[in-house]
DNA sequence: ACTGCATATGCGTATATCCGCATATGCACT
DNA sequence: AGTGCATATGCGGATATACGCATATGCAGT
C-alpha cells in the first residue's frame, strides 16, 4: 500500500471511467428520480448490466435509490460533497447532451 | 458499440482511474519537467511501473516528454483543449498536496 | 569499446472489470 | 396462490489492467 492511498477520490474515479456508467450519471443528474428500465432503454443495453452499473454508482455515494411498487427510483444524492460535485460537473459537461426520453411505459 | 461511444472523455477518466498514475500527474501539474526517477523515488514505485504510467499519460495526451541526455523529462502538455483542464484540475485540487522532492540525485 | 545510469519494453502472472445468461427476489394485481 | 413486470444477483467467461522481473535501448563519460 503507498502512502498516498487515500481511495476516496480514486473509488469517484473509478466509478466515472465506465462510458455506460457515465453516461447513466449524466442522464440521472437532472436531478429527477429515474428507473432502471427507463435507463437501459435510452442507453440500449441489458437489464443486468444496467443494474450493476446503477448499485455500483450507488455504492460509491453517487447516487440514493428508492423503491415504489416494481421500480427502483434511482436519484442524484443531494448531499454529495461540494468537492465531488466540483469534479462531477466539468466531466458531465464536456460529454454531448443526452438522448431523448423514449420509453413512453410509464408515460401513462 | 453503443451510439453514445464517444470514447475522448472515456480514455481521459480511464487515464486518470488508476492512483499511481494520478498522484504522478498531480506532481507534474506543477508546469516544471520531472523525470521518471524523480517520480518513482516520489511516489516509492518501482521503475518499469513508473515508466509505464509515465508513458500512458503521454499516449492520450496529458503530458508531453523530451530526450535530455540520460533523462526523459516529462512535462504537462501546454496544449491542452480548455474542457479537460476544467475536468482535471478540481480532481488534482481535491488531492492532498504532494510529498516534498527527495531526491536529491540531481539537485547538484 | 566499455561501463554506468536512465528509461522503455517483452513476457508471464495476478487480479479486476465487464458482460450475458439464467435465476432469484420483490411487488402488484387478480 | 398464481401471473407478470421490475430489479438484483450468482456464475462463468472474456478481456483489460497493473505489476515485477529481466532485458533491451539510449546516452555520457572514460
Amino acid at each position: 500500500m503507498q502512502w498516498y492511498m487515500d481511495t476516496r477520490i480514486d473509488d469517484l474515479l473509478s466509478a466515472l471511467s465506465e462510458p455506460t456508467r457515465l453516461r447513466a450519471l449524466q442522464m440521472i443528474w437532472d436531478g429527477e428520480e429515474h428507473c432502471v428500465c427507463e435507463l437501459m432503454e435510452r442507453l440500449g443495453v441489458t437489464q443486468s448490466r444496467m443494474s450493476r452499473h446503477m448499485s455500483r454508482l450507488k455504492d460509491v455515494g453517487l447516487l440514493t435509490d428508492r423503491r415504489d411498487a416494481q421500480w427502483v427510483r434511482y436519484r442524484k444524492n443531494p448531499d454529495l460533497p461540494p468537492v465531488w460535485t466540483a469534479i462531477i460537473e466539468p466531466i458531465l459537461a464536456a460529454l454531448p447532451a443526452p438522448r431523448e426520453v423514449r420509453c413512453e411505459r410509464e408515460a401513462a
